[in-house]
DNA sequence: GCTATGATTCAATTATGTTGAACTGTAAGG
DNA sequence: CCTTACAGTTCAACATAATTGAATCATAGC
């Protein structure tokens, strides 16, 4: 099977006739014949019911259409991106993240991404995932970096990490003793937390809730990254990403809940719409997918 | 750019000489060069860095690659799944699905998917999401219809459709006479509710405490098929699928809520480990995504 | 220097794709 | 019933492109 053959034989389906697809294709009308007659001699099978007056797919002719056309398609998308090499790979990528991934993560991933690609230019937003996926789907962003996005938007999802939460107390806090510490114990002390809008926030409450019912005595601080601040002056214990404690603030110690691990997943997502990516920015959304992905590959998810 | 010059390229970059490439292929070694050639010649830039020892890729050479891995792939995937056409599409088939899918779309699409293919033999299981999922992983299924499953378990995911609940009350019932009902105004009526178990009555949950506090007066009811006959003998109001009120149970009245939307997104799923589908479970992929499928569906894409 | 290895060049050969012109079969119009 | 128009097929001739062996070049290891 070569790929003209596949191309001749979707521009028949296309326009439903051997003629007008030699039109278009600038062949002979003979030629397109020969070639439908290899193909079919060589798979053993009749891919179009010659009709009297338009032909139509068996569906040997069907399966091969719709199979073939991703193909072709994925040709000419290698061969425009290898046209995009030769003028210089370049471009400007808008990426989004979420709070902790861009403050913890993002820095020195991107210094050398920039390094290996100093014609490409990124700027980094960063929101909760509602806001981001918004502004994604808008076109203001190309790229993001969040939790599990809301659906049925025309976005293309793969998760990549998970985000542990660790229980940050102060060394003199009552609990910092204990051997073990339970989601039920977080009720008796004042718990920070952030803002409502943000995305952890609300993870948080939904796993405390669960396990232990809604915390009673909390604060809210604005922002993930104040939070172990906080925790480090006394003012309370805080459920905090294990990624944002290296190292360990001064006079704060770090505990894994017992029972209810608190941990969300945390991924990358672009519009399905322009999924097949072009250079600039398939570059960055693999360079982020082998730097950030936890497991051998995972799930896939387009909404 | 033909698909053998692909084949050949990617023999010489696994094998790491042109020699080894030749020999692998049954091609002289001249040809081989030749093929190189003419690539890069086409492409206007070089592909292959010609070490001593050993070659090496370039940075274009490294993304053809890459991307022409798939391109291969898919095509032999293609000639492999025409094969099998020819051979008598067959095959058992397992398929999980949550309830009221199972129950109330799958039948007629499933007789009118087997009229089709009588060669394949479909069992169906009944399950909530997450067992569904572990099922899957597990290989005991192939195929499964939920909502949003746990992520990063090599799980390839795609939603469909959006299941809406509708509020359905006895014709006598109170709420029955409001014009607008909210969800606040649940918290005064007995609610039937699904086992814990289901995956329905963990979203339906969910949304109600967002909008009105756990609802307080509720009555637990085995399946969500069972729900409406105790709406229609006046126990109580339930939120149930839209789906399954066709026809409306004689002596009740659905409505929608006004405030909160009660909604859950449905889709279908398979293991990402062998998501190019064999043929007949391809089939009953593509079926049952463009018979359930709500909004224009975009196809999937993997890197 | 010599030999083994791996890649390239080139003219000769082979295979393959392409084409026009003639041919078949069907549908529509008088 | 014949004609015209259209669609696809056949086939021999032609054009193009791929493949090859033998010779050549370049290098690494001895």
């Amino acid at each position: 099977m070569e790929l003209k053959t596949l191309k001749t034989f979707q521009a028949i389906v296309n326009t439903g006739s051997f003629n007008r697809a030699a039109e278009e294709l600038n062949y002979a009308q003979s030629t397109i014949t020969m070639q439908i007659q290899k193909l079919e001699a060589e798979l053993g099978m009749s891919l179009l019911e010659r009709g009297k007056q338009q032909v139509s797919l068996t569906e040997a002719g069907r399966l091969l259409y719709e199979q073939s056309l991703r193909i072709v398609k994925d040709m000419e998308l290698l061969e425009s991106r290898l046209g995009e090499l030769t003028a210089g790979e370049a471009g400007n990528l808008r990426l989004g993240a979420t709070d902790p991934t861009a403050s913890y993560r993002l820095p020195a991933l991107l210094r050398e991404f920039m390094t290996m690609h100093p014609g490409i230019d990124i700027s980094v937003d960063i929101g909760s995932t509602p806001a981001l996926t918004e502004r994604l789907l808008k076109g203001e962003l190309d790229m993001i970096l969040c939790s599990v996005p809301e659906m049925g938007k025309g976005l293309h999802y793969e998760p990549l990490f998970t985000e542990k939460f660790v229980l940050l107390l102060p060394e003199d806090h009552p609990l910092a003793a204990e051997p073990q510490v339970t989601a039920s114990q977080l009720r008796e002390h004042r718990l920070l937390i952030t803002a409502a809008g943000c995305p952890y926030r609300k993870k948080l409450e939904s796993v405390l809730q669960e396990s232990a019912g809604p915390p009673l005595n909390t604060m809210e601080i604005g922002s993930m990254s104040a939070l172990k601040y906080y925790v480090q002056s006394g003012l309370g214990m805080a459920l905090v990403p294990e990624s944002t404690l290296t190292p360990l603030p001064i006079g704060t110690i770090g505990k894994r809940l017992q029972d209810g691990p608190v941990d969300m997943s945390c991924g990358i997502a672009c519009r399905t719409a322009d999924y097949p990516l072009q250079l600039a920015a398939l570059s960055l959304y693999q360079f982020l997918k082998s730097e950030l992905a936890e497991q051998p590959n995972v799930q896939t998810v387009n909404y």
